[in-house]
DNA sequence: CTGAAAGCGCTAACAT
DNA sequence: ATGTTAGCGCTTTCAG
């Protein structure tokens, strides 16, 4: 064989076959050695039944040697469950996100759960026969963090498989378990926030398109809140479609920007919009907090390292989704799933916002 | 029972216990239903063997009326592969990564693939035995991205699971497959970038603890290639540890920025550490690029809306990423997996460097 | 305390 | 073209 220069042999790997690799060695194995049969095998791994001390060691004393492995495909055939949960996620250009899909993995983890993460980009097909092959896969229940079309709440449903809420409940059928953040208080804390250092004229960058959803909804009524507790009301041409991406907010705050009258401070219902607009800010010249007052929604880990530093307002996403996977395996094992009273996010003030210098 | 005042009855879900919800239908009860037996319906799903055309569409019937899905764990079982690989990330505030588990997830699936993600934060004991249960659960194949402990490289090669590396190749055995980005050309790109800007006294933020790594030192190594070629060299005292992270850029850039003799750019050899050091900069009243140029390596999707946006060093993701799943795929088919010559990243000016005006 | 037998849902020889 | 048999690796009654 003839290599491109440059190129060593260490660069090929004839990998085995399935069929080529050393057969993992299975409890019949560690039995036929330790001249017991595979149930006694199994009660010793196990701890159930009762086996003497003697052989308990001299089984033991094989699994160790054969490096015995148990093969969890296997144990989930026979016991019907996988210990797998499915993650449904959104794939817009959002950190909060990819912080969901780190924190549920260890959470899940911690109490005995692998995640097959789904990210739904956009209304693709794709994502939805991910998500039904979430199913074929055997998962014991899924998390559901995103919108979700209703066909395959629908398909959920049917198989009355275990589901959780969380971020997001619209199209929710209304006996699902859901962890609920009072987006609505933090709409109005965001507005309190810019009320009290003076700024009148306000903007808003959210998440409307028709899947786009109540969860953003109420973070605009609870800001439409702040402004009605000063006889102030929103300009409908103030508040535009971010689409939840860092894009969306660049681009939403270009149009609020560039308008006769723009406004002196912006509320982006999420980080990722509220990054896009500081953006848009300094392509158009326009300083932070100087010019422009922002703040976000989220908190998420990025927000202390852009420039200037973001004010937000914090969802607690680890108690959420802490709460959201102790419902899933309480669902899972049959037993009520209470959803909890709604969690209160809280003002974080950073160096985005500022007095109103206008 | 008495509810919170708030709480309705929707707020309760009594889930039903794996027992207890309605089995899936099987390969035998449309055998049943159809009048044949369980081979030829699993004929007709495979599409293998031979069956008439009447009984097919018959079985179909059943099939569509039954709602049935194929089990995929027994599957599983019975052929020695699950369709599963495994993605090993590091667990660092580094969005790289998370753009990296949404590209593998997508580029898996493509190829009838999922993943199970395993976030190795530090060298915890806990992604270690992440690690190990991915065996358990008869992954086909693993994919690698950051550093991992020798032991479970012995694990793996012990079980002759196919591997591939990608962007991390320390402790790699020598006949893993692997896809290389030529990064020393990648730390010549911003070197150049920033001599060719008239900066001479240069910083660079890197990742150099014990479980760091050649990938951060060929960057490095490059760096200075290109100082070399103007007579310079690097000042030891102008290299500092960001530990791939935000916080870490930042913490780095605040000793480098802070010295009697301050440096007028920055190379950070990732993204992460570079908006951290922005960070940095920001709060030390600098100015980016007036007063400092910084410069990263990756491109993240982020670059593009920091302030000013980060001039960078792209490796396309993408690429390599296809590149890694396609070599991990021949692996598990036992074919001759060739790693692909090593690609080549690009120069990408952004805002965030600019000429040197001292 | 240990073993025999059955089966989870599916596939793959090997008949017929 | 269809059916029979056996088995993937494990657990779980139920006997002994």
């Amino acid at each position: 064989m003839c290599w491109p220069s440059g190129l060593s042999i260490n660069f090929v790997s004839l990998a085995l076959n399935k069929d080529q690799r050393r057969p993992m060695t299975t409890i019949y194995d560690i039995a036929k050695a330790a001249g017991v049969t595979a149930t006694t095998v199994s009660n010793v791994l196990s701890g159930k039944g009762s086996v003497s001390a003697t052989t308990r060691a001299r089984v033991l004393k094989y699994v160790r040697e054969l490096e015995y492995q148990p093969n969890l495909i296997a144990r989930s055939l026979i016991k019907g469950r996988t210990g797998v949960i499915g993650l449904i996620l959104s794939g817009v250009d959002n950190p909060f996100y990819a912080e969901t899909t780190t924190i549920v993995e260890r959470l899940a983890y911690a109490v005995g759960l692998r995640v097959f993460t789904t990210t739904l980009s956009g209304d693709d097909q794709v994502g939805q026969k991910m998500l039904k092959d979430l199913i074929l896969r055997q998962v014991d229940g899924i998390l559901i963090t995103t919108w979700t079309e209703k066909q395959i709440m629908h398909v959920i449903a049917a198989m009355q498989l275990p589901v959780v809420h969380c971020f997001w409940e619209d199209d929710k059928p209304a006996s699902t378990p859901y962890v609920a953040i009072d987006l609505e208080s933090g709409g109005l804390l965001a507005g309190q926030h810019l009320l009290s250092l003076g700024h009148r004229h306000l903007g808003v960058i959210t998440h409307l398109n028709r899947d786009g959803s109540s969860a953003h909804e109420q973070r605009v009524a609870g800001f439409q809140n702040a402004l009605s507790q000063h006889g102030l009301s929103l300009d409908p041409i103030l508040l535009q479609d971010g689409r939840s991406s860092m894009e969306g907010g660049k681009t939403a705050a270009h149009k609020l920007l560039t308008q006769p009258n723009p406004p002196t401070a912006i509320f982006a219902t999420n980080d990722a919009m509220a990054i896009g607009a500081m953006a848009a800010a300094w392509e158009l010249g326009l300083q932070i907090p100087r010019d422009l007052s922002i703040i976000g929604l989220d908190d998420v880990t990025l927000a202390k390292y852009v420039v200037p530093p973001l004010t937000t307002v914090a969802i607690d996403k680890e108690a959420i989704l802490s709460h959201a996977i102790k419902l899933l395996l309480d669902a899972i094992n049959g037993q009520e799933a209470v959803s909890p009273p709604p969690l209160s996010p809280t003002l974080v003030i950073r160096g985005s916002t500022g007095p109103c210098l206008q």
